[in-house]
Parts: C-alpha cells; sequence; structure tokens
DNA sequence: TTGTAGGCGTTATCAG
DNA sequence: CTGATAACGCCTACAA
C-alpha cells in the first residue's frame, strides 16, 4: 500500500504538502495540488486511517450504544444517526447496553477504549449522575431519548409525559374510565415519565386510578401479554388498556384476542412509540409518535456541530409526540 | 492519559517488557508482572488503540455492512454479530448499502479505509464477480445470507430454494392450487432463490404456475399491500398467496382486511424469515423460519476463527430454513 | 505557498 | 526472560 511518502515522492513536493492536499486546510497552489493528485491516483493511494488518527488526535469514528440491536425502535434510531455521520464520513462503532447499569457502563468503557471523539448513548440502566459525571471527561457525550437537566444542552429528548398524558387524554375523550395501565420498567425514565403523563390525565379528568389495574412490563411483546393476563385476573372490568410502547400492546392484543376478547369492541388499546408495525396491526394500533428516526439524525447532527465543527447545522433538542389515532381505540 | 512509557518508568522495566504484560504473548517472570500491572493500576493506565493499531497493524474492529439499520430481519442479524465479536473485545464499525450496487460498494469502501480486520457482509446489490474479486483482497471478507460457489468457504448461508419450497409445499398439501406469489426484487439472490423453490414446488405437485399471479415486490410492507392490490386487479382467484418475506406477508394482510377479505377464510396467506411480529400479526403469520441471529453469530465466529485466530470455535456455514406453521394458512 | 523535523503511543525485531 | 531501538504513516508547528 502506498504511503504519502510514495506520494511525495512521486509528486516531487514534500509531505507536508501532501498532507495538506489530503486535509484541504492550508492553501496549496492549484498546479502543486494537482501534481499532488495525479500521484495519488497513479499510486491508488489512500490514506491510512490509524496513522491519521495516531498523529491528529481524531479517529472520525462515533460511538454508539443502544440498548438492543434488534428491535424496531432502535434500528430507526440508529438508521438515523448512521446516515447523517454517514453523510459526514464518520465512521459509527455500535454496541450494546441491554438496558442494565453494568452492561451499560462496559459497554461506553468499551467505546472509550476505541478512542472515540464522541459517544451518542441511549442509555437507561444509568444514573442521572453518572452520566454528568461522564459528560465532564474528555469525550463528549451525547444523550438521545432522555434529557439530564444539568447536561441538557447535550440530550435530544422527548416529552414523554407530554406523551402519555396525550395518549390517556384519548382514552378518557372516548368516554373510557375503567382503564388499564400496562408500563414499562419503572427505573427507566421513558416508562417512569409516560405514567406520569397517565395519571396527570386522569386526575385532570377526576377519573381515579386503580392501582390493581397498574402492571409493570417490560417493553417486550411477552410483556404485554403478561401484563393483560394479570390484570384480566384482577377480575376488575376495564374497557380501555393503555400500554406504555407498541410492542407490548402488540403482545396483549394477541393475548387478548386468544382468550376470546374481540378487538377493539370489547377492549380498546393504545401504544406508544409508532414503530413501523404498529400500522400493520390488526386492529391497527392507535399510539403516540415517537419521532426517533429524527432524534438519532440530531444527535448525529449535534456531535457533528460541537465535536467535527460543522458550523451552521440546526439542531432541535426537545421534540413532541403526536397521536396517532387508529383503530384499535373505539368510544365506549 | 499516562503512557506506557511512564508505566515502564514506573515500574522500572523497559517498554517491551510492559507491552508483553499487555499482550501476554511472551512469558514475563511473575514478580515483574505483577510490578508492571500495579504500575498500570497506579497510573489508570489504558492503552491507547490507536497507536497499538499503527504499531501493530491490526485494528481489532470488523466492519458489517447491512442493507438497513431498521427492518426486523437486519436488527436480529446484527445482534447476533455484535454480540459474538463484543465477547471478543472486537469493536463493531457498521454501515448501510440499501441494496443497491453502488451505496454497498461504496459502503465497502468506507470500511476499509477504516482499515477493519475483516469484513462481515449482507449484500444484495453486488455482483458474485465483485465479492470474488473482493475476497482476493488484502482484508478477509464474509458473507452472511448468501452463497458464492467460489468463495463458499467465507460464506454463511440459507437454503432459501428449499425454503421456498417449503412454503408453497405446505400450501399444497392444504389443497390450494390458485396460487398467487410475491416476490422480492429479482436481482436478489434470496428472492431469486426462494421463488425458484416454488416453482419446483408446483412443478412437483403438476400444479402450473400462473404468470399473471407473479408479482415482484420489494421485500416490504408497501410492496406487499401493492402486490396484493396489483394481483386482486387481475381479476384472476387465488386462495393463497405466497410472500416471499413476512414484511410483504404484513403489507398484504392489512390491504385484503382494509378490502373485505376475511383473513384466513378467504385467503391464506405465507410469508418467509419468522421476524419477530409475525408472531403478533392477525392471524399469525405461517411462515419459513430464516435462523439470521444465529447465522450472525456464525459470520462473526467464522471472522474470529480465521482472522483472530480463535482455534475450536464450531462454525455452521449452511442453514436450513424450517416451516412454522400458524394461522394465516387454512386448508381450502 | 512550501519544506523540515519532531512527535503521536505501541509493537516488533534483535541482541543480550 | 528482558532491554534497546527502529519502525508504523501521518500531522503540525516552525522555518524558509
Amino acid at each position: 500500500m502506498a504511503t504519502i511518502y510514495e506520494v511525495s515522492k512521486l509528486a516531487n513536493v514534500s509531505l507536508a504538502t501532501v498532507s495538506r492536499v489530503m486535509n484541504g486546510n492550508t492553501k496549496v497552489s492549484d498546479k502543486t495540488r494537482e501534481k499532488v493528485l495525479s500521484a495519488m491516483r497513479e499510486l491508488g493511494y489512500r490514506p491510512n486511517a490509524t496513522a491519521r488518527s495516531l498523529a491528529s488526535n481524531r479517529t472520525d469514528t462515533v460511538g454508539v450504544l443502544v440498548s438492543e440491536l434488534n428491535g424496531a425502535f432502535f434500528g430507526e434510531m440508529m438508521a438515523g444517526i448512521e446516515q447523517e455521520l454517514r453523510l459526514a464520513d464518520k465512521h459509527v462503532i455500535i454496541t450494546t447496553g441491554h438496558s442494565e447499569e453494568e452492561k451499560e457502563k462496559d459497554g461506553i468503557e468499551f467505546l472509550l477504549s476505541r478512542n472515540c471523539d464522541a459517544l451518542i448513548l441511549h442509555v437507561e440502566g444509568v444514573s442521572d449522575e453518572y452520566m454528568i459525571e461522564l459528560s465532564k471527561g474528555k469525550v463528549p457525550v451525547y444523550l438521545v431519548g432522555r434529557n439530564i437537566e444539568q447536561i441538557s444542552e447535550n440530550c435530544i429528548s422527548l416529552d414523554n409525559e407530554y406523551g402519555g398524558y396525550l395518549a390517556t387524554t384519548s382514552i378518557l375523550a372516548q368516554g373510557h374510565k375503567e382503564i388499564a395501565y400496562i408500563a414499562g420498567q419503572q427505573f427507566k425514565p421513558d416508562a417512569i415519565e409516560r405514567f406520569a403523563g397517565h395519571k396527570k390525565a386522569l386526575s385532570e379528568a377526576g377519573v381515579e386510578l386503580n392501582q390493581s389495574l397498574f402492571f409493570e412490563g417490560d417493553f417486550k411483546e411477552t410483556g404485554g401479554a403478561a401484563g393483560i393476563k394479570a390484570l384480566l385476573a384482577t377480575g376488575i372490568p376495564f374497557t380501555a388498556l393503555v400500554c406504555a410502547n407498541d410492542e407490548m400492546a402488540s403482545g396483549a392484543m394477541k393475548y387478548a384476542r386468544e382468550h376470546g376478547i374481540d378487538l377493539p369492541k370489547d377492549l380498546s388499546i393504545i401504544g406508544f412509540d409508532n414503530v413501523i408495525f404498529a400500522n400493520y396491526l390488526y386492529p391497527k394500533l392507535t399510539t403516540v409518535e415517537y419521532p426517533i428516526f429524527e432524534m438519532g439524525q440530531m444527535g448525529a447532527k449535534l456531535a457533528l456541530r460541537e465535536v467535527y465543527g460543522k458550523q451552521d447545522v440546526y439542531v432541535k433538542q426537545v421534540f413532541s409526540p403526536q397521536l396517532k389515532m387508529r383503530d384499535s381505540t373505539l368510544p365506549v
């Protein structure tokens, strides 16, 4: 593989000049540039990323951590991040945290060990304090899908509480009063906030929250099925079921149908996220849209602007959820 | 950040010895090792991955290219790859090819520019010839989900034709004779092979293939909807619909239902892949299982064995699909 | 605008 | 088993 040295010899210029042509920072005369470029072509020269990193102290690599690589939600998020970064010629190195504190920390360490220029994280297990501490480190850290007051300038977040509020409000507007709820793990900020929105909507409407109709799920299909099973087992009637995400809603729908519940007539179900398959379920799932693709993009843009000095990229940091009315909810 | 140099000074040994302790290849006396290790601890030393790469000509990084980052299928594949590689302390850098020849080539270039130690690809747009040529290069290339005869020792693949055969055979076994087909893009090997299996099953059963009941989709929900729409528009009756993947099946199901078709009574639909949501559709989708998570793992293992010299890892290269009988297909 | 020279932090090759 | 020392390929003051 040709090195910069051979190029400089062939082009009859110094190493520095070749470097300048590559990087385009400094001025180089057109004639010189041409000489260099043609030498590069002739040798099929390709810069060595590693050497470049060592000398420049930049790797052009952004580390990304998500809870899971499968799952519709994270897929969209990664797609948004990758698209943006790739356009800017930055490499994405990816790893998972599985929503567990220790694994998330390991994952972050793992990314840091690679000398990433920046980190974009979707973490659910680690504490705010940990993140604040991490942010003081040398490597800039950006958070997608989570807002931490003290480092909010590094966060891209959704107003989850409002989303939860929207969901339940729409259910209430359809006249439901007996409403069950399947939540996400209550250590996850998303889950907590959505549930807070739910409670707020109820209280505003003067509807009492029935603790027996609350189930803590896990944001997965199976959790949704387990949830509705438990809720039905209470024997307490309910006409609507609010799920903290679409996966659980789909699990609940499946279970309900298998147990003779006629959807949506007997039971209205609403989800959260609006992942792609929500629209392909039957009945089509009413849900709250979480613009995670765009939020992923924004996380990437934030990094591009702050770390790589891309000026004038617009970054929106706080997103608002939106209700997607479909067929899985019906007036009581 | 402490460097190896400071460690060597504190431990009173040479750079080389510190390096040996880190890498554990060469023998170092226990006493020396302890000295070095404690010096490392004291300084909070962490090796610089970049410098290490430059000197060793290894990056401990594997480049992965998939068509899309969203999508249930690719999510599983990446999860399998990442899990395996992470366990072996290898970093995964990921990018997309969007099933287009040029973009795939760009993506591969992009990964190569990062000096990956190996590439694991799921490519659909590039030709066999291109891949064979690429394999002659310096960087080992492994293919998941595609088999190319000349480089089959680097491939992890599924017997797609058999899968297609299985699907249609199961439909025929239920007495269907009027069978429509929604295929994937006919430049993609998967799509071609599955369809070949379909034809084989038909011909074995003495059922004639009706060209008018063939539609070339795009492996996406929307393509499935467009497909069934076109098929219905022919006016030719059919009692079963074979889709080349689950996404299209789900799109077709949605469209069918919206147009008054009673599933599965009026129409049996079968998919391919067995992505997670197949089981949450209504009716639950009969499909052919594609063990892509495991295949991703195998791709990673192959790389670990061949590139990183991990002995004795067992690698299975050819997988067999399996029929998943569910509720979306019914005897005629 | 261009060239020179000293790093960047490790690994690897030799000796010892 | 351990130590010097030259790479590794490029960047970046600084000088010209």
